[in-house]
DNA sequence: TTCGATAAAATCGCTTGCGATTTAATTCAG
DNA sequence: CTGAATTAAATCGCAAGCGATTTTATCGAA
């Protein structure tokens, strides 16, 4: 008796990975008007939500490690919507903050997820439980994981 | 009245983003053990499903174009995994069937597959559910996108 | 005080994903 | 029949992710 895998359209792991490919390229024509790619704009929303965090928190809210993090807030920076700066009590930490262009950002973005909820034409109830269940899932991976 | 970004932990966007690289981390360890990385396993759960696909089927299946997959399927070919032929009725497509040894990877997956549901310690139902209004949002996402 | 352990970030190499372009084969209009 | 248009795949360059390692700073026990 042969072990068949499960058809692709069946597999959770698939359907998340399309739907985030799908999200991404949502997004993309949007922020390129901003300057930003997608993976920055999830990191500007950090920033926006606590500025002046240390590379590791950063990481820890948005589960990246430094060697994601460094070359992207190298861009960022280079892009000039962030500074970096080593924290002088302890040299080890690097501070990313939020440059006045990147403030200023925020007001574009606010836009673009307001697009965002009226293009998926769904309640925010279901949005919202949506993203719930899908959290949920995360924080049961990332668990398990040990 | 300022513009304020919704916080990170009630994006969508970044609850799919989170989730769908908590997916990639949980498989990569057992996936490395058959030889093959998480997109190169999506790859191969299509071809299970339908060997001797071109380039161009197998991107619609999984929602990829031929810059990610020409690559990627030459990898899977030097890993002795499938092969890539020209069609000769129509030299502009290229088919990609499986070698016996792709084909014995069929049955290491599925164990995989086992190990991930109950990972998920989730009703067969909650998971089929989730995974299908995770696919209606993608599917609104591709067509929002015109 | 010192030196090994720990911690934070950076670096390296590789695979993906994708916009843009290119190459090569086929089709189709005149 | 021929050359322009179309189609399929490949190529190129860049930004992410990440495993593994390295660098630098701090801590801590002897």
């Amino acid at each position: 008796m042969r072990k068949r895998a499960l058809p692709l359209d069946q597999q959770l792991c698939f359907a998340l990975y399309s739907a985030n490919n799908a999200m991404g390229r949502w997004y993309r024509p949007m922020l390129k008007e901003l300057g930003i790619t997608y993976a920055q704009y999830l990191v500007l929303l950090a920033l926006w939500e606590n500025d002046n965090q240390t590379v590791g928190v950063l990481g820890n809210v948005l589960y990246l490690e430094s060697n994601t993090l460094t070359p992207l807030l190298k861009r960022l920076e280079a892009a000039g919507f962030v500074t970096r700066k080593r924290r002088p009590e302890d040299e080890r930490n690097v501070i990313v903050s939020l440059t006045e262009t990147g403030k200023r950002l925020e007001a574009g973005a606010y836009d673009i997820a307001l697009c965002a909820a009226k293009a998926l034409d769904e309640g925010d109830e279901e949005i919202a439980s949506l993203r719930e269940q899908i959290a949920v899932l995360a924080d049961r991976l990332r668990t398990s994981a040990k």
